[in-house]
DNA sequence: AAGTACAACAACCGCCTTATG
DNA sequence: ACATAAGGCGGTTGTTGTACT
């Protein structure tokens, strides 16, 4: 048995798992005369249920069209990007992937795709690196599961990895002592989250001397263990050191209060009044469900978007009343041309072009263009409409593919710039 | 072999929106 | 304009299956 007691309920109505007895009176029912009213239909199929588990059966198990088995590995790259720009709205996804319901999707999510982005270092919320307060106790953890999954990543016989895009240009082919290195620098990047982000707060401690320290003695320690190794063609004791300027810069900036880096992932402080159900209030989640990933928004192109304008997305109604907060937050925007040398780039950015196209980029391909993004395309009936047939859609950029790209990409962000020249 | 811990996921619950009278 | 019913959505629960000790 699963779920909820088999038990009849004080109103005589079964619940819990469904039989096989009952799967066929429901759906042989279905077949006969549709659905009609759920409310109506348990009494007229002869089922001791309520309505609204009949409905819920169908839906997500019974009905003809859908599609069981494992998820593919490209369902997988999907749901993540629309992860990225929807939030939980897992009704929305699912429309996008045809034959899954939402439900199956939302289990999905929460049993292997979560776990997937957190042992990368990923906050699976934001779809930025990890922020929370233990990652610099985790870091062991952390380091030995970036630097696992850098190799594996970047293993070149590893086609089908996401990591890799489809060029072979050899940006990411790297040798393993750099791989190593790049797993540190990752870790390092959410280290430096963390920092920016709790100097504000009550957690302050955690930016404190010594834990600069430990992370100067972490890649010093390394940096004997492998002389001849650089980062990306560079010498590395240069770079770490102007990382732990740059840790220390952000810190102070912040202890005056306009440091960018640690209200990166402050208040989004919407604008909207309280809305329970997004989807029917703003065309992007709000922070009270903590649906938007910040880095969503690319400043540069936020502008543009600061008109209102009324969408339908998978035929939920969705309506803008004016820029959602975080597009007015500079916080969270890109610093291609602002002068936030120190803000850390987004992994993924939304943009409307000047055609009126809402584009989800990595930062990379902001200035590349090497890899194919999810395009939503806002038709003249103000319908978005993600682009799925994009024949580049399997390369599409993802949160992994955005990591690697990140540490590629030497033109995207003026902060790499910073860090590397 | 038995016990424990965890993963998986169907199903439920409560809340919200939409439809209808 | 308002009330209520119905449908839909997202979060959570709780049982089963499996891996591990």
């Amino acid at each position: 048995m699963m779920g909820r007691s088999a038990s009849s309920e004080e109103n005589g109505l079964k619940k819990g798992p469904w039989t096989p007895e009952e799967d066929q009176k429901l759906v042989d029912y279905i077949r006969r005369n549709g659905h009609g009213s759920w409310r109506a239909l348990p009494k007229l199929a002869g089922l001791n249920r309520c309505g609204k588990s009949c409905r819920l059966r169908w839906t997500n198990y019974l009905r003809p069209d859908i599609k069981r088995g494992k998820f593919t590995e490209d369902e997988e790259k999907l749901i993540i990007n629309l992860h990225a720009v929807l939030g939980n709205k897992w009704s929305t996804i699912a429309g996008h992937l045809p034959g899954r319901t939402d439900n199956e999707i939302k289990n999905f999510w929460n049993t292997h795709l979560k776990k997937k982005l957190l042992q990368m270092g990923i906050d699976p919320v934001t779809h930025r690196p990890r922020t929370d307060l233990n990652i610099l106790s985790d870091l062991p953890h952390l380091l030995a599961a970036a630097a696992n999954l850098a190799t594996s990543f970047f293993d070149n016989s590893n086609t089908n990895n996401p990591l890799i895009s489809s060029d072979t240009s050899n940006h990411l082919r790297l040798h393993y002592s750099d791989t190593a290195q790049l797993a540190k620098f990752q870790v390092l990047h959410n280290i430096l989250q963390v920092l920016g982000s709790t100097t504000t707060s009550s957690s302050a401690a955690n930016a404190n001397p010594a834990n600069l320290d430990a992370i100067y003695n972490l890649l010093g320690s390394s940096s004997s263990s492998s002389s001849s190794s650089t980062i990306f063609n560079m010498d590395r004791q240069p770079c770490v050191d102007e990382y732990l300027r740059f840790i220390e810069h952000s810190r102070l900036d912040n202890a005056f209060g306009h440091g960018p880096v640690g209200a990166v992932f402050g208040p989004h402080n919407p604008t909207s009044t309280t809305h329970h159900h997004v989807q029917s209030s703003t065309n992007f989640p709000t922070s009270h469900h903590h649906q938007l990933a910040p880095h969503l928004v690319d400043h540069h192109h936020v502008l543009s978007i600061n008109h209102p304008i009324s969408t339908t997305c998978n035929s939920s109604k969705i309506i803008s009343d004016g820029p959602p907060a975080v597009l007015n937050n500079p916080l969270f925007c890109n610093n291609n041309n602002n002068n936030n040398n120190n803000q850390l780039p987004p992994l993924v950015s939304v943009a409307l072009s000047p055609d009126g196209h809402l584009e989800t980029t990595t930062s990379s391909s902001l200035m590349s263009n090497r890899i194919s993004n999810q395009n939503y395309k806002v038709n003249p009936n103000n319908n978005i409409n993600l682009d799925l047939s994009n024949p580049n859609s399997s390369t599409t950029s993802t949160t992994f593919e955005a990591w690697g790209d990140l540490l590629d990409d030497e033109t995207t962000d003026s902060y790499w710039k910073h860090i590397m020249e």
